[in-house]
RNA sequence: CGGGGUGUAGCGCAGUUGGCAGCGCGCAGCGUUUGGGACGCUGAGGUCGGCGGUUCAAGUCCGCCCACCCCGACCA
């Protein structure tokens, strides 16, 4: 390709709204175009580095034995009626009218529409196990898309999805997609952490997340150096701890005025947080819930949510608890009729709490659980924090921040079940065929391969997802000498197979070179007259300073060996 | 959803008490230049986000709307 030609230009300054370092390249460079808020276009560079990057992963799903087909982006609404889906991602779905009035939504995943596809030509245990994936866009109306390529609205998804028999079969395809995946980031430059991830409110078992450890990132990860324990903040678990409060004694109604928030109780009582008890409200569905956690712990909503089986959570108006006949400031779960209450294990780990009486300014001393009230469910909805104990190991918990560029989930039976995709086993009976899904945003791992490779020039590619991997620059093109020179080299080049990028402007050397590096082509070969006098070219890797010269005769075959040197680099050993 | 902010040329921005629509980059033409974003001259390019209002006069003041960006989704 020559510069000259090529369609869209690189940007000296940086569009105002661009934040993280992806977005600002992506744009300065040309590759993307916004057209709505999470809507872009991509121009021919930014193309073919999403194309690079589909094509590594197509690889590397064909390996794992996927079959690659097509789902449509139109779906029925209906569809996703039949299995609850639609509401679970509420607002979420895109949906719109045909002419004839019937509801469809732009899909945002393709379970459903793949479930009853398999439910269609599987009938035997035979034509079990199944992988099939697809690279296609997806529709999510996301509440803030943000980050450039990083949370957009339509999007680039590869979607892999399982069909087994049993348990252990689904196994063995969620291991192969986890080794597939590391394969796919190793390929494309990218260390990778293997998370535990949240499966959400209908998931199944298991669930990981693969993240790019990225200060720029939106996730949490928490993590123990020790054992390697590694989760999403939304998941992560740690040691809450014992909180030794004594034998249980006789309930005590304490007055205690101008105390409200937790601090202001334990500062009444000279106790520390952890030694009471903290009300939090919540409407799950439209339901008023009544929340119990120690006083030192935070709740956790994505656990909350699971622990509700909910699929709107919003905390409570201070108005709504009102209504409902609690005190504000003295909220307890002591007494309470009609309401759900659901509390955090913490509340068991220890005696003689401090916690609300329900009147105004008064709190009772020596509230044991379950002695003292009763809680519809008691388990894990705390919020986990760096510097606590792992619960693996004991050791002592990090947390960092990194992009999601991966997730992949252990489905069961759910949507095979209510979709009617059954098969019969060897003894003819009947059975819902075990899935798993498993997912990568195209757009998303090329903006955290940005996030990850850039400098202050520009961007850094890995050459296996480079747009280009030669930036041909010549210098002096009235030259005609130089010339010839670059036009014969830039047919080697490509007749080599090699990926060129031929800079035949008539622009000054200082242009060329910043656009090379704003680009990140991997290897600038250079052709001046300084250079044809010596009969040779220079080459300079994007990742070195230092540039050498090279005879022109027999470039095209030093150039093939470096571009492959640099692939294999980043291949994983099979 | 809540909060904050921004909309003026392709991009980055200025525009005072309401009084002719500006600058830099980029773009087109000509000439001089050329190893890290050269220079001169000439030129093209605008519903000032939209609608309504106030006024002799609105980019500027008022109202409504729209779009986009950023922050938060922990308070009993």
């Amino acid at each position: 390709m020559r510069v000259s030609k090529l369609f869209g230009k690189t940007q000296k300054e940086t569009p105002a709204e661009a934040e993280t370092a992806s977005h600002r390249l992506l744009l300065r460079a040309g590759m993307i175009n916004q057209v709505a808020a999470g809507v872009y276009s991509y121009l021919p560079l930014g193309l073919r580095v999403l194309k690079k990057i589909a094509g590594i992963i197509r690889d590397e799903m064909d390996k794992a034995g996927g079959q690659e087909l097509m789902m449509p982006v139109l779906q029925p609404l209906e569809l996703w009626q039949e299995t609850g889906r639609d509401k679970a991602f509420g607002r979420g779905l895109f949906t719109l009218s045909d002419r004839r009035e019937r509801r469809l939504v732009l899909g945002p995943t393709h379970e459903e529409v793949v479930t009853r596809l398999v439910g269609h030509n599987v009938q035997s245990y035979r034509d079990l196990p199944l992988l099939l994936y697809q690279i296609q866009a997806k529709f999510r109306d996301e509440p803030r898309p943000r980050g450039g390529l990083i949370r957009i609205r339509e999007f680039s998804m590869k979607d892999l999805y399982s069909f087994d028999t049993d348990e252990e079969g689904l196994d063995k395809s969620y291991k192969k997609m986890l080794q597939a995946y590391k394969n796919i980031y190793t390929r494309c430059g990218l260390p990778s952490l293997q998370v535990e991830a949240d499966s959400g409110a209908i998931g199944g078992k298991d669930s990981h997340e693969f993240m790019v450890v990225t200060e720029d990132g939106e996730d949490e990860v928490i993590y123990c150096e020790k054992c390697k324990y590694a989760a999403n903040v939304e998941k992560a678990q740690s040691v809450k701890g014992r909180v030794e409060g004594g034998e249980p004694l006789p309930r005590e109604e304490v007055a205690t005025p101008g105390a409200g928030s937790i601090e202001e109780v334990a500062g009444f009582f000279k106790i520390p947080p952890s030694h009471t008890l903290k009300a939090v409200f919540y409407i799950a569905d439209g339901k008023l819930v009544f929340i119990v956690v120690r006083g030192d712990i935070e709740v956790n909503e994505v656990k909350l949510k699971n622990a509700l089986g909910c699929t709107d959570l919003r905390f409570a108006t201070e108005d709504e608890v009102t209504q409902a006949g609690i005190v504000a400031g003295a909220a307890s779960p002591i007494g309470i009729k009609g309401l759900k209450i659901i509390a955090d294990d913490s509340i068991t780990s220890g005696t003689n709490f401090v916690a609300g009486a329900n009147k105004p300014e008064t709190h009772l001393k020596n509230v044991n659980y379950p002695r003292d009230f009763k809680a519809d469910l008691v388990t894990d909805i705390a919020q986990a924090h760096a510097g606590e104990e792992c619960p693996r190991c004991g050791g002592k918990l990090s947390s960092t921040r990194g992009i999601e560029v991966g997730h992949v989930f252990k489905l069961g039976t759910f949507l095979s079940e209510k979709l009617g995709a059954l098969f019969i086993d060897a003894d003819g009976a009947s059975h819902p065929i075990i899935m798993g899904c498993y997912g990568i945003g195209l757009d998303r791992l090329l903006a955290a391969a940005i996030e990850l490779h850039h400098d202050d020039k520009g961007i850094t590619w890995p050459i296996s997802i480079a747009p280009y991997h030669i930036y041909l620059c010549a210098l002096h093109t009235e030259d005609p000498d130089v010339a010839a020179a670059a036009e014969k080299a830039y047919n080697d080049l490509e007749a080599q197979g090699l990926e060129v990028l031929f800079d035949d402007r008539a622009e000054s050397p200082g242009v060329k070179f910043n656009d090379a590096d704003l680009l990140g082509i991997p290897i600038r070969v250079t052709i001046s007259p300084r250079t044809l006098e010596k009969n040779s070219a220079e080459i300079k890797k994007r990742s070195e300073k230092e540039a050498r010269l090279v005879p022109l005769e027999g470039i095209s075959s030093k150039l093939t060996e470096l571009v492959s040197q640099g692939l294999s680099g980043l291949s994983n050993p099979v």
